[in-house]
DNA sequence: ACACTTTGTTCGGCGACCGAACAAAGTCTG
DNA sequence: CAGACTTTGTTCGGTCGCCGAACAAAGTGT
């Protein structure tokens, strides 16, 4: 419809400062752009009329008169764009849609032994991107790159589009190549507790915390630590890994070769392990006598199952544990609990709690609540493609006919 | 000497770019800045003049060839500015005098009981400041600012210069205020940890290292966060506050209410504790009968007394188990341990490395080592003083004879 | 109806920065 | 050892981003 065809929008600072500010107001009058960002009027109207010819950003409207004439308001274009998000779990992968203001405009998940088939998830991941670009029914040229969240770390000097090294037997295999073959723009990567954080972020429960620490409980346990609004990933990129923090001495030994880590009590195998063990314990329970299975055991604490409420309850314990720690030592503004335990809510929340307090300071745990997201199932898709969004407000060449001149 | 008054350099990025560029290399032509900056020489030309009439930089002579003319070489001045460091201790007080770069011109240190008796402190902290100026025996007026550091956290949203809210029974005295009245210059406030944290990154350990902890085992414990260079606070300023930490649920009770608190059995008062409880146990150790101090244990382990390396081994068992967290979660670039109990070095380390072996997994251990400071007593102090050159590299116009147009 | 505000545009001008040109002072080659 | 080539640092005219003043348009209040 527009002509959309390289518009010069360079490296431009003000351009991108503007950019950034449209989006973050939705729709502002150039008066007013020119007051938030100390240029003049005449030069914010310059860079102004540079963006509109992109379709980032369009007149829409006038506002409320501050006493004289009526201002234009500049409106942020949403719909300017698409992502597409990939959640590549341990068992699932997902995919997701979304505009440039996080919206779900499709979605589509299915199981699959990732770490078994490297191939077929390559082959499936193309094959949900594209059926998530069919359901929406636009043009494809829309499509700005793609975001995919991996159950691994990731290295922290070249976070973006690269990395093959991830999870060892992905190694080789191409598969973020190949997507980038397949849908023609550019493929950013990176860790799931992550890109969870980025989406609360700029979704969720961490909208305007500058500081938080986002525990995804899900098939592993893992977190992603957001720092003066960034990822933070340590010198490594192992930063958030602490499935191997030891909390008991005295407890089973680990596949890391310890004894007690965090990922012998939580994860979705040893949850089921546990309320095996208790079955004979919990005769009432609803869970005996069925297939025992992580969303059953969740949907049974939903239901004040006493054997899953006990199961949760030792988990809560022993993430407070953690939890505790984290707060003593980084003080964040929230703790946010996601993954697929976090549907339980409060009923993990509340004896979590009860283990932080008697382990902290009154002055870093005060500070801090912890809650769980709301985001759901989707949330770590949601932030593989806010992830690409993040960074196309810091680099507006990868929207959609922008080009530097 | 030099005619300095307020010479225009005002809050020009490019000029802030070229110091420290200058500062970084120490000395350098202007075509090396012109290709460091991306500027042309004509450009860096006109700055460098600007700078020169600062007597922030210098020509100090001819560089090596590279094939045609030689180079002027144009140097920082390290001698352009001094700055006073101040360590306000639970149970001393010093105050150091540095130059541009971090070298030591003057050192004076007193015991004080700095909690019960602000006021006097407040007099004190003047006192050794003058006596340093007066050793030092250089133009007052070269003083650029003053930097503390209080054993107490500090408000993330403005650690500068304000800042009394910080020890309780300093509340109102007005230290700060009266420091700046005293000597006319900046004030700059920050944690003992963070500030021994900004000494290691400039001058110590940690010189190149983006993301590191630094752990200071004093009369307290604290830990300063160094993320991306920069100082990690926490949203409510209480980040590294680890000494409750709780590491044994079993433990004795602390006076924050809870139980086991890493404070509980490291720290000044806690090892000396601990040593008398023991002598009964090591009738041929040569603390025997002597006046039981941290120094004197520390010095006994030294020379290899066995009940003063039993003390330090319990001691960093139970840092490892909080450091064994650290590396879990932030995968830090490096874990450096300072504050007095460093002094016992490969005593302290080694066993403190065997505990955070057999917690944490491979990837992250491995990645950073653990080491003790060698900036010794005079670390915070240095840090302090650092604090405030980093404040005016980062905004030069605080250098003397430095103002804006 | 009138004075006053606010918005958005036009236009002349300032200043930061660049590139070309040049002199000075080197190195390298035959 | 002379001549060709390099590199440095300066000078000088030109470009470009941004500003401020001025203005028309479109509001608000008395």
């Amino acid at each position: 419809m527009i002509p959309r065809e390289a518009v010069a929008v360079p490296e431009d600072d003000l351009a991108r400062t503007v950019l950034n500010l449209v989006w973050e107001r939705r729709a502002v009058s150039r008066a007013e752009i020119a007051r938030g960002t100390g240029r003049s009027r005449s030069t914010i109207s310059e860079v102004v009329g540079r963006l509109l010819v992109t379709g980032l950003v369009a007149e829409v409207g006038a506002g409320e008169s501050r006493g004289g004439r009526r201002p234009i308001l500049v409106g942020f274009q949403d719909d300017a764009g698409v992502i597409l998000g990939v959640d590549v779990g341990a068992t699932h992968i997902s995919a997701i849609l979304t505009d440039l203001r996080g919206r779900v405009l499709a979605w589509r998940e299915r199981a699959h032994p990732v770490r078994t088939d490297p191939k077929g998830a390559a082959a499936l991941i193309a094959g949900l991107g594209e059926a998530c670009l069919a359901e929406w029914n636009g043009e494809q040229s829309r499509l700005m790159g793609i975001g995919v969240a991996v159950p691994s770390p990731v290295d922290p000097g070249s976070p973006d589009r690269v990395l093959e090294r991830v999870l060892p037997a992905w190694r080789g295999h191409g598969v973020l190549d190949r997507l980038n073959r397949v849908f023609g723009v550019p493929v950013f990567v990176d860790n799931d507790a992550n890109l969870g954080a980025v989406a609360e972020r700029w979704w969720g429960e961490a909208v305007g915390i500058d500081d938080f620490v986002y525990l995804k409980v899900a098939t592993g346990v893992g977190a992603g630590i957001m720092i003066g609004g960034e990822i933070y990933r340590g010198s490594t990129g192992v930063a958030g890994e602490i499935g191997h923090v030891a909390i008991d001495p005295g407890g089973p030994e680990c596949v890391c070769g310890n004894r007690g880590c965090l990922a012998t009590f939580v994860g979705t195998r040893q949850l089921v392990d546990r309320a095996r063990s208790l079955l004979d314990g919990y005769p009432d329970s609803a869970l005996v006598g069925t297939e025992l299975g992580i969303r059953a055991i969740e949907d049974a604490a939903l239901a004040d199952d006493p054997l899953a409420l006990q199961v949760v309850n030792e988990a809560a314990v022993r993430l407070g544990i953690v939890v505790a720690g984290v707060l003593n030592l980084l003080n964040p503004g929230s703790v946010i609990l996601g993954g697929s335990l976090a549907r339980v809510g409060d009923r993990l929340v509340k004896p979590l709690r009860e283990a932080v307090a008697t382990r902290t300071l009154v002055a870093s745990a005060g500070a801090s609540d912890i809650r769980t997201s709301d985001l759901g199932e989707r949330a770590v898709a949601l932030g593989a493609a806010t992830h690409v969004l993040v960074a196309a407000l810091a680099n507006p060449q990868l929207f959609p006919g922008v080009k530097s001149a």
